[in-house]
RNA sequence: AGGGGUAUAGCUCAGUUGGUAGAGCGACGGUCUCCAAAACCGUAGGUCGCGGGUUCAAGCCCUGCUGCCCCUG
């Protein structure tokens, strides 16, 4: 249990958390109390054309405290950890103290375990991938890499293929030199939030709601014309869902369930990660 | 009321000429060093509506009842 006390006003803080789980608010607190820019820390707030069917925080919000990799990209611009990273590091040795949140776990692994430099995948190989069977790109690995990989895990192996084919290196050589982490544990307040599954479920399915009369509609309405199943920013829950059911292909009441249930489904992998690789970080129980 | 259909896992349904049940979805658990709100792996659920009967053996055949659906009055 931790309380904003603990918290060193000049300490980088990292709020991790399952979705719905009250992040936002906290990190607001935070700011509001004790100064800092909030960073996003979640891959599809980053996206410009959603707003409401992402939680990301409003206009209103963002006026209480600077915000920072909020809604910065374009629908369609490739995004990944890594972007990620690159475009966190710099805010680190800004002036304001970072309070940075977030649901993705695997940004906040790289942030504080240190990850890969390995260059962006460049279209043309992502491409080319995209249509290649699985058996052939796992014939094409490297022994190392394809020992560690889990096969029948498609993207798993396909970024593998992609590393080798684009750099000229196997993933694993990558892998080993990773270098230190950009901000380590020890350097700042590490907070996940610690939410019951009931407690969070019912959270979920009232913020749907929420969402719903909020215009989530009127956010797929704009951007019928540009949906993309195949890009990153189209598949934020909820959004097939409501683009289906703006199509009139699935009814409201469907639409409504199956976004529920898949942002459960989320929460559960979420809390998996963070009960497997959060253990160090400080306990935050919701209110 | 009469005729027809249907009743199998939480849900939607498979189940071949009778040999004590499967799938998808959901639920639950887990993996994951760059598409991670992604991708992947595993586990648990069924007195086959209820009661009789035929048979060595019935989810499957016969029969009564009950529920639901359709048609006709």
């Amino acid at each position: 249990m931790t309380a904003l006390r603990d918290i060193a006003p000049d300490q980088p803080v990292l709020i991790a958390g399952p979705t719905a789980s009250g992040k936002s608010a906290l990190a607001l607190e935070i700011a509001e109390k004790q100064g800092g820019v909030i960073v996003n820390a979640d891959a599809s707030q980053v996206y410009e054309c959603w707003r409401v069917i992402t939680a990301r925080p409003s206009p209103e919000e963002e006026a209480r405290a600077p915000h920072q990799l909020y809604g910065h990209l374009p629908h369609d611009a490739p995004y990944s950890a890594g972007h990620w990273l690159r475009e966190m590091l710099p805010l680190l040795g800004g002036s304001d103290r970072p309070i940075i949140t977030g649901g993705t776990g695997l940004y906040f692994m790289a942030l504080t375990q240190g990850m890969a430099e390995i260059p962006a995948t460049p279209p043309e190989v992502r491409a080319r991938a995209d249509t290649l069977p699985l058996a052939q790109m796992l014939a094409d690995l490297d022994p190392g890499t394809a020992a560690r990989l889990d096969r029948n895990n498609r993207a798993r192996v396909q970024r593998a293929w992609e590393v080798q084919t684009a750099t000229g290196h196997p993933l694993a050589w990558w892998q080993a030199q990773t270098p230190p982490p950009a901000l380590p544990l020890s350097a700042c307040a590490a907070i996940v939030f610690d939410a019951p599954k009931d407690w969070l479920n019912d959270r979920i399915a009232r913020r749907f709601d929420l969402m719903l009369e909020q215009g989530a509609m009127d956010e797929i309405a704009a951007m019928r014309d540009r949906y993309d199943p195949a890009l990153p920013s189209c598949r934020a829950i909820g959004v097939p869902e409501l683009m289906a059911c703006h199509a009139g292909t699935l009814s409201r009441a469907e639409a409504r369930d199956r976004a529920i249930i898949s942002t459960r489904q989320f929460a559960k992998r979420q809390r998996t990660w963070f009960r497997s690789k959060m253990s160090a970080w400080r306990s935050w129980s919701p209110t």
